[in-house]
DNA sequence: ACAATTATTGAACGTTGTTTAAAAATAAAG
DNA sequence: CTTTATTTTTAAACAACGTTCAATAATTGT
C-alpha cells in the first residue's frame, strides 16, 4: 500500500502511542483500553506497538506511573519540618487527595496493582509495598517528630504511619469508586478523617 | 410431576458451574476466570452457561455476593448493645477482617466494584454506596450509643462511621493486595488501627 | 409411541493481545 | 546516484475470549 507517513523520531511515536492511550483511558478507563483502539487513533496497525513497548502492560505502567508521579509532585511543595506536625500531615494529605481525585483512574490502578514492577519505583525496600513507599516514609518521620515534641502520644511511628496511610487510602479509593460525591461532602469527610486521626494521635493530658 | 426433579437438576448444574468457577477463581483470581475454563472443568460446551446465567457477570456476581454474605454472616454473632461500644466495634471489625482475609478475591471484587447491581443488596438507599451499607448503619448506631453514654466525643455518628469504615476498608484492601503479610504483622496493624481510632473517638477529660 | 419441551452442542461472529514473515521506508556505503 | 544494510511498519495469522444461534440430543407430557 502506498503510504506517506512522515518520519517521526522514536520518542515522538512512543509519545503518540501513550497520548492515544491516555485519550482512551480518559474516555473509557483502563478497562476499555486496547491496543487496537490506540493504533486506530494514531492511524497505525496494531503490531507497531510492540516495536516501542514490550506489551500492553508496559503502556499501562507508563501512564499510571506518570500519573502517580504527578500526584507525588503535588505534595513536594509542602515544606518539611517547618510547621506543627499535624499541620504538615494535613497539608500533605489534602494536596495528595486532591491530586488523586484529579487522576482517579491512575490512582486506582497504581495503588490497587499487585504488580511489583509498577510499585518498585515508590517502594525503597523490597520487603513490601506497604512498608516503605515514599509518602509512608515521610509520614513516619513527621510522626516521630510529633512524638519527640511531646505533641503525639508515644507510638511506633512506622506502624502508625502505615495505619494513617491505609486510612487515607481507603477514603480516597471509596470516594473514587463511589463517584459523583459532591465537593462539599468530600470536604466534610476529609475534615472528619483528620479530626479523628489527630484526636487519636494527640497526647492526652489527664 | 417431574418438574421438581428437573428443577433440582437445574439447580445442580447451576451449582456445578458456580463451583467450577469458584475453583478457577481460587487458583487464578477473577482475572483468570473464563467461560471456557469453567465448561472445560465440568465437561460441557461453552454455550451451556448461557442457559443458566445471563452472562459472565452474573456468575461473578453470584460468587462475589455469596462470599460477601459469608463475611457479613461472620459478624452477625456479635451481640448488639451488650458491651461497651468500643468493645463491640472492635469485635465486629476483627471478625470482619478475618473473614475478609479468608475470601480476599471476593472481598476485593465486591468492594471495589462500581456496579450498582452487585451492591444493591447491601446498600439500602440509592443515594450512594458509602452512605448506608449494612455494616455502616450498624456502626453508626454503635457510635451514637457511645456518644450518648458520654464515652465518645460528640460527633456526627454517620460521618464518623463512614470514616472508620473506610479506614478499616483501606487496611484490609492493602493487606490483601500486599499478600503474604505474616499473621503477626497483621495483628500489630489491627491493634494499632484500633488504638488510633478509639483514642480519636474517646472523649477527652481535660 | 408420538409429540412437545427442554438441554446441549458445535460452529460461528466479533473481539482481544501478541507474534512473525514480508514489505516499505530510511540510512549508510560505494 | 545506486546499491546495500538497517530500521520501521504492515498484513496476516494464532490462540483465547464472551456471546449467539440454528441444529441436535435428551427428556417429558400425553
Amino acid at each position: 500500500m502506498g503510504r506517506k507517513r512522515q518520519f517521526l523520531k522514536q520518542e515522538e511515536i512512543k509519545a503518540n502511542i501513550l497520548n492515544a492511550a491516555r485519550k482512551v483511558v480518559a474516555e473509557e478507563g483502563f478497562q476499555g483500553l486496547s491496543i487496537r483502539k490506540i493504533t486506530r487513533l494514531i492511524d497505525y496497525s496494531p503490531g507497531i506497538v510492540y516495536h516501542y513497548f514490550r506489551d500492553k502492560e508496559e503502556i499501562i505502567e507508563a501512564i499510571v506511573n506518570e500519573g502517580y508521579e504527578r500526584i507525588l509532585a503535588s505534595i513536594a511543595s509542602v515544606p518539611r519540618n517547618e510547621t506543627q506536625p499535624e499541620t504538615e500531615i494535613k497539608e500533605v494529605f489534602t494536596k495528595y487527595l486532591k491530586a488523586a481525585l484529579k487522576a482517579p483512574e491512575e490512582y486506582k490502578t497504581f495503588l490497587l496493582s499487585e504488580n511489583p514492577s509498577i510499585l518498585a519505583k515508590t517502594s525503597l525496600l523490597t520487603k513490601g509495598i506497604m512498608q516503605r513507599s515514599r509518602t509512608l516514609q515521610a509520614l513516619g518521620e513527621v510522626i516521630q517528630r510529633g512524638v519527640e515534641l511531646g505533641k503525639f502520644t508515644p507510638c511506633d511511628p512506622e506502624l502508625t504511619a502505615q495505619i494513617i496511610w491505609t486510612s487515607v487510602f481507603g477514603l480516597i479509593i471509596k470516594i473514587i469508586i463511589e463517584g459523583n460525591i459532591p465537593e462539599e461532602q468530600i470536604e466534610r469527610l476529609v475534615e472528619q478523617e483528620f479530626k479523628l486521626l489527630f484526636n487519636g494521635l494527640l497526647a492526652r493530658k489527664e
